[in-house]
DNA sequence: CAGCGCATCAGGCACTCCCCCGAGGCGCGG
DNA sequence: CCGCGCCTCGGGGGAGTGCCTGATGCGCTG
């Protein structure tokens, strides 16, 4: 039960290499040279991974993934590059890739990679994973603080968050080890801080500011 | 040349479990059992990493990243939770921790991981780091439409719409006209159908799926 | 020390939420 | 016509919510 996959990539003479050293481990289903050509094959073939390479003419894997992606739920993209670049590593997992490894992996570690992918993992080679996170704490697109979140203790900030997740008081109370009267006392400050009049309003509010 | 490491558990016994598995492989230099002894001990003792358990009382890990990450930015946090819910990775991430595994993990793997955080890379157990692709793409990879919301009827999907948005049941009544016994029986077939147990879970449910 | 903010907790009360039961009308297809 | 799904309501009740008053202790500041 090896996972089917489709290599992406213009170079044949890589393609083939992949083939030869993955043949084994995977079962490699189909090969494209060019964006159109990957864009029929796994469309046809609806491989379970597809081995997709950044740096191609046409749009690279990136055309293949912004023109494939949406249409194809069940099926994974692995970013196989020769770029560490922090800005194609990014563009490549907005796009909706599942893992991006550099041409410098091993054969094994290739393998390896691929069966997580099809299992439903995330691939990283290692510190390319740092840049995603990093786009992705610079990405809160509106930091915007309001002034009133600044009037809250400590304490009403924590049982805020709780309260905007949808817990009842007392499963709060349980999580913070205080009686349930407290939990209403700091709920109660909350919703007047705030200026809202029940937790279905401070759900609302919270979602807004994207704290869930 | 280990790394350096405190540990942050509120739970005595499972730093003592961590300390003899680890001790090793790596180089404990401090210890704490609540989010202000963390705080003042990865302060005083500048850590290369620090394993910090997510679900504590005062806020937990979530608080001490806030408190602490700015402050530090040559200490890198390692998230260790029971937890692999998607919010819990996703804040925790969110606050700065350069890696997220849960409790299952194994000795080895577990040194193996703090030594990869402390030469820069990012690690997470397998299938949590695709929560945090998910939240970092605008578009889910599993847009997954459930089988569930078909069974409702075009009623109940217009009364889930409301409640999802925090109306009341009476307000909800009012907008449409009908009493709010009505409104209730509707709201019941929808969590049921929904297998739901409260309308705040019902909000979540909605905020999951781009309903609001 | 006296005041103040913060966190903790209590009793009580009106209201909402959610579920249980039951019921009638309406339209559609067998 | 009869069953069935859908929409419409009602009583009753237990649990949860939100607010009120009032209380204690703790640490900080003037």
């Amino acid at each position: 039960m090896s996972a089917t996959v489709v290599l992406v990539d213009d170079h044949a003479m890589f393609r083939s290499g992949v083939r030869a050293e993955l043949g084994q481990r995977v079962d490699v289903i189909g090969e494209a040279g060019s964006v159109a050509e990957a864009i029929a094959v796994v469309t046809e073939k609806r491989p379970d991974v597809v081995l997709l390479d950044v740096h191609m003419p046409e749009g690279g894997g990136l055309a293949v993934l912004e023109a494939l992606g949406p249409a194809l739920p069940d099926t994974r993209f692995l970013a196989l590059s020769v770029s560490d670049a922090a800005e194609d590593v990014i563009a490549i997992i907005r796009a909706g890739a599942r893992g991006y490894v550099t041409k410098t992996i091993s054969a094994d570690e290739l393998a390896d990679a691929v069966a997580r992918v099809a299992d439903g993992d995330v691939v990283f080679s290692p510190r390319l994973a740092g840049f995603v996170l990093d786009a992705f704490q610079d990405s809160p697109v509106a930091p915007a603080v309001d002034p009133e979140i600044d009037q809250l203790t400590p304490r009403e900030r924590e049982v805020l968050r709780l309260l905007a997740r949808g817990y009842a008081y007392k499963e709060i109370a349980s999580q913070l080890f205080i009686s349930i009267k407290t939990v209403e006392t700091h709920a109660s400050n909350v919703l007047r801080k705030l200026q809202l009049s029940n937790r279905h309003q401070l759900t609302r509010w919270a979602v807004d500011r994207r704290m869930l």
